[in-house]
DNA sequence: AAAAAAC
């Protein structure tokens, strides 16, 4: 019996030698040229495996549990052999035909508007001090590039095609961790190169990994799950896996609100390897008994501290505790979260098991690729002093089309009224906010990527995790009050080690951040007004809620609190620091490419 | 106080 899809492969090709025509081939042989035939009976788990071969989870390290006990009910396979729907294939009647109509998600990436400037390649020195520090038992070593980390070729073809050269922190140090099996808990922030961080190692694990066959059809019985707290982040992360798996067979699936469902519930019977979703959507997928957690096996979730600001947590706790995924230690469970707050270290607690800790200093505020203003600006002055601002970048546009810039406003209305009122005088702008539609979302956003309307007036909708390639210039036309949103929503610009500018518009209404934005700028090397540092000693409330210590990192691992000793000497080993890439001579020079070189940073 | 999210 085949026990991973390395044995499936030798079987795969003993059967092909003999059998030329009806052979099953995994789908990450099929572009050798060999192996082109149309498979008679594509088997997810294995070439005809009989059912009483389809043994649980099957992992190693997972016996004995009921989550491992043989499974004797299966009969529609993800390879869509048998069985009404709930396969892969039952449309396009192969694995090879399916991965032939598999559409490019490269295929938009040269058609790019913008032309690069010249001398900007990406700046990863401004990277290189980045502090990282891990904790936890047996910490596995980072890595310094993506080749010493076997993902296999096709993975790595599409690494290659990403024109990802080197690894970002967190990926350096939680795609080892995550190949290694263990539970993760990561503080870092969107613009860290996370999507990959959890999507490489989860694509991998799928390849590799044998797993029972669904054992319902008209129901998507996902391996992994990712969950994010808006739907254009999950459309994004979706966007992105589908890079990182294309041609490896591994199917990803997006469902989120706001959308008709009747396209993501085709889509889900399909197959589906990895879903990525809204909490909403899903826990209506699950209630009606569309989706099924029992086969989930890794488990992301991405941007936490977010979802629960957003009172997302029952929602959560319903899908990861309630319904029928399999428990910690089962599944592989990897929580991501910008700050690590007591409700996060309560999710990592009751999510995960025996997991390493991984802190990656601040990426957006912490270098200098994004130049920080504050201007002082009464509240009637903010609509003259806007247009002041994009007359004066208009020159800076490039074949006829303006910097793309980014307005951050507080309230729906009030990106309403701001959109309206640059649209009468004259400026391209487009608006996005929780009141509208999926469709004027998608569209603003589209519109707004595309140099179109080079102007997008914002919500903090938009402010994580968005990336929206060369935006030049954010402004908080109105502060936030939580200073960790500011730091989210300049992190839209400056991205992939471009340069960017932030520019902020202060008054009185914002005096309760005055110390928070100062010390914040101060920490990045920024100018800081005369003005600002006034108002910030006058309201010297400090160790307000989101003052730090002086940490660099969003949070630290509370398991190595004193507060938090369970009487296990030395249980979770010992912790390790390292700041930067260390020794200078192990990326050369050559290794950055030309020009235009991206980086793995999201 | 506002933002986000299922129908």
């Amino acid at each position: 019996m085949p026990t991973s899809w390395a044995d499936s492969i030798s079987a795969a090709e003993n059967l092909a030698a003999a059998r030329p025509k009806s052979s099953y081939v995994p789908p990450h042989l099929r572009n050798r040229p060999a192996s082109t035939d149309p498979p008679a009976q594509a088997s997810y788990a294995g070439p005809a495996a009989s059912s009483q071969d389809q043994s649980g989870y099957g992992g190693p390290n997972i016996g004995g549990s009921r989550w491992s006990g043989p499974r004797n009910d299966f009969r529609s396979g993800y390879g869509g052999g048998g069985g009404r729907g709930g396969g892969w294939n039952n449309r396009t009647g192969g694995w090879d035909r399916g991965r032939e109509r598999e559409a490019n998600p490269f295929a938009n990436d040269d058609a790019e508007p913008f032309v690069e400037p010249e001398n900007s390649g990406i700046n990863f020195d401004a990277y290189e001090d980045i502090p990282v520090e891990t904790s936890g038992d047996n910490v596995p070593p980072p890595v310094n590039t993506f080749v010493e980390i076997d993902l296999g070729e096709a993975v790595n073809q599409n690494i290659r095609r990403c024109k990802y050269v080197k690894p970002t922190p967190v990926q350096r140090h939680a795609i080892p961790i995550a190949l290694a099996g263990r539970d993760l808990m990561a503080c870092a922030q969107t613009g860290s190169g996370k999507t990959a961080a959890f999507c490489f190692p989860i694509i991998s694990g799928i390849m590799r990994g044998q797993f029972p066959r669904p054992p319902r059809p008209r129901v998507a019985f996902p391996l992994a799950l990712i969950l994010s707290p808006t739907r254009e982040l999950s459309c994004q992360i979706h966007d992105e896996a589908k890079k990182f798996a294309y041609q490896t067979g591994v199917r990803v699936v997006v469902a989120y609100g706001g959308a008709p469902i009747n396209q993501q519930l085709r889509e889900l019977e399909r197959g589906v390897h990895i879903l990525v979703a809204t909490p909403g959507r899903l826990v209506d997928l699950l209630e009606r008994a569309r989706v099924s957690l029992q086969m989930i096996r890794y488990l992301a979730l991405d941007e936490a501290d977010r979802m629960l600001d957003m009172g997302f947590e029952p929602q959560i706790r319903k899908i990861v505790q309630q319904m029928d995924m399999p428990p910690p230690g089962v599944r592989q469970t990897m929580l991501f979260s910008a700050t690590f707050p007591k409700e996060i270290q309560g999710l990592a607690l009751d999510f995960l098991s025996n997991y390493i800790f991984l802190a990656v200093g601040r990426v957006g505020s912490s270098t200098d690729l994004i130049v920080q203003r504050v201007e002082y600006v009464q509240e009637n002055d903010k609509r003259s002093h806007l247009m002041d601002l994009l007359h004066a970048q208009r020159e800076n546009g490039a074949h006829g089309k303006q910097a793309l810039t980014l307005v951050f406003v507080e309230t729906k209305k009030g990106a309403d009224s701001l959109e309206h009122w640059l649209c009468m005088n004259g400026f391209p702008a487009t608006a996005i906010h929780g009141d509208r539609t999926q469709q004027e979302r998608e569209h603003a956003l589209r519109s707004f990527k595309s140099g179109n309307t080079p102007i997008l007036v914002a919500t903090d909708v938009a402010a994580r995790g968005l990336d929206i390639p060369h935006v030049a210039h954010v402004v908080n036309f109105d502060i936030p009050n939580d200073i960790d949103d500011y730091v989210h929503r300049i992190g839209r610009t400056g991205r992939a080690g471009k340069t960017g500018l932030a520019t902020a518009f202060f008054n009185e209404n914002n005096s309760s951040v005055a110390r928070a934005l100062a010390d914040l700028m101060q920490e990045a090397n920024q100018e800081v007004p005369a003005w600002l540092s006034r108002y910030a000693a006058r309201s010297s409330h400090g160790g307000g809620k989101n003052r730090r210590g002086g940490n660099r990192f969003g949070g630290r691992d509370f398991r190595k609190d004193s507060s938090f000793n369970r009487g296990v000497t030395d249980y979770y080993g010992g912790s390790n620091m390292s700041s930067g890439y260390g020794a200078p001579g192990g990326y050369g020079a050559a290794a950055y490419g030309g020009a235009g070189v991206t980086s793995a940073w999201d």
